[in-house]
DNA sequence: CAGTATCCCATATGATACTG
DNA sequence: CAGTATCATATGGGATACTG
């Protein structure tokens, strides 16, 4: 996404954005979630010209997100497609969570086209906040700490500065 | 950021980035959650232009995620600031989800120069999958439905089609 | 301080054609 | 099928000046 080198070093957040921030890229990844794995699916689905997703598929490559694996059917020539990879099913809070804003805020109905269930129980599936207990967190429960400093005091720690009234 | 109304209307993902996927906004983001309020402290920690920001300001504001709100300092003038609402809240998980990933992929030490605690333990916090019963959902046991048709077929909703190998 | 208005440019993207 | 190459365009963004 070209950021500036301060921020890419200063923040995780700008980084990681550097690498997935662009047009197209989360939406291949959705994309990649739901199955799809080679180049003219992908193109057919996003409606991207070649040469973008040709980029974005590269990209995400060297990154580690996307795997590149070469096949060939019985009979048939090789062939190529995209997997995710570990790192790839690490974004997955981000993209579930870029959903399930999009079917509170914006679906009329409060729910989108799409839902994610628990195979096992048929649970409904969302993207949270929890603690390394595995234990939900509330929001104003959080306070950050910067590693170069001393612990912020109190006043300064609060987070996310919560919305005192509902807008 | 621009797609079009076929993908707004059938993808919530989509919809969601057309109001928080340019450039600058998930960082002023960010930045409200440090708690940062007021234009040039945005201006200053971002590097953006004013003109961009002023925008994006605007665009934060008018999808509800951003409150504009008038204040008067005792002898001073009218200012204002921007504050976040619920809905900037619930964006959390994208936030520190794209935090989470830059910490673990991208820095060098495995982690970031932030970290985020809970006040009461001082636990690490993360965001991460849960089902409605807030238990952890592990990325394998998540299949996806579509609203508009039957549930999927085993073979199809096999998600998020998990990486055999690892990259 | 808190923006708006201009000007300009880099480049991401769309459209299309082409290749192994 | 799986891309790469080319070209035109649109526009997001940088820099800067200006205003209440």
């Amino acid at each position: 996404m070209d950021l500036t080198t301060q921020e890419l070093r200063n923040c995780s957040i700008a980084a990681t954005l550097s690498l997935v921030g662009e047009k197209w890229t989360i939406l291949i990844l959705r994309d990649v979630f739901h199955g799809i794995r080679r180049f003219d699916d992908f193109l057919e689905r996003l409606q991207c010209s070649p040469a973008v997703l040709s980029a974005r598929l590269k990209t995400l490559t060297e990154a580690g997100i996307l795997r590149k694996v070469s096949y060939r059917e019985p009979g048939e020539r090789e062939r190529f497609e995209y997997r995710p990879t570990r790192a790839a099913v690490e974004l997955l809070p981000v993209v579930i969570g870029l959903m399930q804003w999009g079917d509170r805020h914006l679906a009329a109905s409060g729910q989108g086209p799409v839902t994610l269930l628990t195979a096992q129980q048929g649970r409904r599936v969302r993207a949270a906040l929890v603690d390394d207990a595995d234990q939900l967190v509330r929001p104003n429960d959080i306070e950050i700490c910067h590693a170069s400093q001393r612990p912020a005091p109190a006043a300064e720690g609060e987070f996310p500065h919560a919305p005192a009234t509902q807008a």
